[in-house]
DNA sequence: CCGTACTGAGACACTAGTGTCTCGTAAGAG
DNA sequence: CTCTTACGAGACACTAGTGTCTCAGTACGG
């Protein structure tokens, strides 16, 4: 039987059980993480493994889309565009960062399978763009800095807040709040 | 006659333009690059590239502690000691954005050859510690964030910001004027 | 309680990178 | 101009990781 096209409850949690722990271990060790690393954190045999995802680039292919599909909901379930830009970049925040670890590995240079890029934009580019532009339309951010590098700075705050995150230094709350509130009214005091 | 004593002009210049090709590689290719990539870069055969650094790790270490040396004696030039703390801080974004791809990588999870973590700490560290403890010591920099929160957050933006110049998709001078005005102010208009 | 299907362990071939060595050649110093 | 020195190219052994395969053991559903 082609148990490939049938999802017993078993094979998910396993396929999930995986994913979880290569997105730790790569996220820790980064690209250097071997396929027997990620079986051995996944508590099953190398050969499993393999029978879940056929190669190592699969296997990171699979963890992208997971990770950008999960970012993507979040983002979605966000109701951003019904909020003010404020609200909604601490929201944004919040959904990047509570996907953490998977997120973490995207964007440590793109392991993205090529026409993953667009989901990427589509689904996180363009809703994050969308509140950033509406931010500098209503005047709420400064326009002397080029969205483009506005994004990629907020980028900059997401990564350290995921690796402060992860490390348990702060906790995710703690860290959405600062995060927000340090991109929006920067460091300096009152 | 033992070369590797006497340091001849060429062999210092050959030296520099391997680290510089190293640099460059390691920071586009990620720690993927094999010294075939570095030679090729370097403009030199593999074999010379062994001649001059004796196994990849010993490559990869001289680029650490030579990043860390510039950053640092950069640091030190900088006099963060006798101005206002919102200044220190623009000389600190100036100085390790100059540094640019050498400084990438030393970040790029830690290469560190365990005891250079001192030297990174004592040469960057510290200054970079000693501004921020000042900062909020007078009550320029917000309290109610870590310290240690703040400066992975501002890690963050340097390290975005190092990322942006090497694309030369903004400028070193506009680079380090905007991240400085961010992490200081915020995006927050006026 | 039985049988099917999945599993872990390990052997295996293959590939890519590392580090060593040699040799003919080119370049720089005196 | 000559002689030394460093160089590039390539062969080489070695290691580590990838992906395939087999096989005995085990969990789980019927």
């Amino acid at each position: 039987m082609n148990s490939s096209l049938i999802h017993s409850p078993r094979r998910d949690r396993t396929t999930a059980a995986i994913l979880d722990a290569a997105a730790h271990v790569l996220a820790a060790d980064g690209a250097a993480a071997s396929m027997a690393d990620v079986a051995n954190a996944a508590g099953v045999g190398r050969a499993t493994l393999y029978r879940y995802f056929e190669t190592r680039e699969s296997l990171l292919e699979a963890l992208a889309a997971d990770a950008v599909a999960e970012a993507g909901a979040r983002l979605a379930d966000a109701g951003l565009d019904g909020v003010p830009v404020e609200l909604a970049i601490e929201r944004i925040v919040r959904a990047i960062v509570a996907v953490g670890d998977r997120y973490a590995i995207i964007v440590r240079e793109g392991i993205l399978p090529d026409r993953e890029d667009e989901e990427v934009e589509r689904l996180l580019g363009m809703p994050i763009r969308a509140v950033f532009a509406r931010g500098v339309r209503t005047e709420v951010l400064r326009p002397d800095v080029t969205l483009d590098v506005l994004l990629e700075l907020f980028g900059g705050l997401l990564t350290s807040t995921i690796k402060l995150v992860g490390q348990r230094r702060i906790g995710l709350e703690d860290a959405a709040a600062a995060v927000t509130d340090v991109f929006l009214q920067g460091s300096r005091a009152q």
